[in-house]
DNA sequence: GTCTATATCAGGATAGAC
DNA sequence: GTCTATCCTGATATAGAC
């Protein structure tokens, strides 16, 4: 008779974790202001009591929850598994790849970005742990990148790493966050073909 | 002794401009579930049935506001005001500059930014309007002008737009989004030189 | 420590006077 | 057409039993 959809769990599972688990649906699902907390209560199947006695409030209980979250680095999966021994091109190209089938491939991903950028004007902690945990850690491996391999003539690897990851994340942007890939298509590969062209010259 | 900080406008203004603008302070500040009507009552100076008399819901009233904002394009002025006929590279710095003043000199730009990210997981409608009125016009504009001027050997000029847009893009978006510009620092000119060197060549 | 039950209050929306 | 006054639901948070 249950109405609840509970979180599954193995019953080890204790208090704190259940109930991150449940806010983690409710607050991926609805964003800050619109969560519930009955919901959260519903799903983690405890008792409202018991987030309380977790959790000062709402709003630290939202802000564990997204900073537990943008520490999860798996998630966004940018640490390509090809070879950093690959030819550059072929290297690029399956970086690239893989970060956009991670982040496009799970719903959840997408929705933890609406997210962070959404609060990112009343939460801004939670914005820079964002970005410190999943942006820099991706720019600085790419920057490393380019430099360790003089042979593609890299003027200012920095850049280069700004131009690489800034072109895929506006183009999962405009694909995947807005939903208007069809409004302007563009094919994924001639895309990556264009922009590694355009960078090892 | 009103509490109010009604909106600033014309006695001349009608209701229904009224309530759309003290319905942006308020969307604009607490997002969609955020949102109270109340407030957008204080602040429009109007009572609450009116605004009800106006728009059905309070979805309505949010949907309403944001398709006309999506649609003032000038609140991006992605249009440079420098000659189309300049250097193309001086062109391209200029675009750019004027790109990166207006977006991150105007809050409100950034609110939207913030509002229409967040929400277009439940407004994919919105997030629609907003990318056929503002990214793809700038897309569209970027990819005709590296069409017709030959000269700059662009091969694919699509791909080079969205280049040039996505690095822009990304670049605002740690920087004044995410508030963590400071976390990975990045000269905007030297972004911009190599933007521009690693597309014209 | 955890639950049930409840206090308290603010939210969106509406009825009815003018 | 607009306002005042109000309904009712559902929100966060807590008190007190076990």
């Amino acid at each position: 008779m249950t109405k609840a959809k509970p979180v599954e769990r193995e019953p080890s599972a204790t208090k704190n974790e259940l109930i991150l688990a449940g806010a983690m649906q409710e607050f991926l699902e609805h964003g800050y202001a619109g969560a519930r907390i009955d919901r959260i209560v519903e799903a983690a199947g405890v008792s409202k009591a018991t987030v309380y006695r977790y959790f000062p409030d709402k709003e630290a209980l939202f802000t564990a929850l997204i900073q537990q979250m943008s520490c999860r680095k798996e998630l966004f999966q940018i640490q390509s598994p090809s070879s950093y021994e690959d030819e550059p091109i072929s290297f690029l190209k399956n970086y690239a790849n893989t970060m956009l089938e991670n982040v496009s491939g799970d719903p959840q991903v997408l929705t933890l970005l609406r997210i962070i950028f959404g609060e990112s004007g009343r939460f801004p902690q939670l914005a820079r742990a964002f970005a410190v945990n999943i942006e820099k850690v991706s720019l600085d491996f790419l920057t490393q990148y380019f430099a360790s391999h003089p042979k593609l003539q890299i003027a200012d690897p920095e850049v280069s790493a700004r131009i690489f990851i800034g072109t895929l994340v506006h183009f999962v942007i405009i694909r995947d966050v807005l939903h208007s890939g069809d409004l302007m298509p563009m094919d994924r590969d001639r895309l990556l073909a264009g922009l590694i062209q355009s960078i090892v010259n």
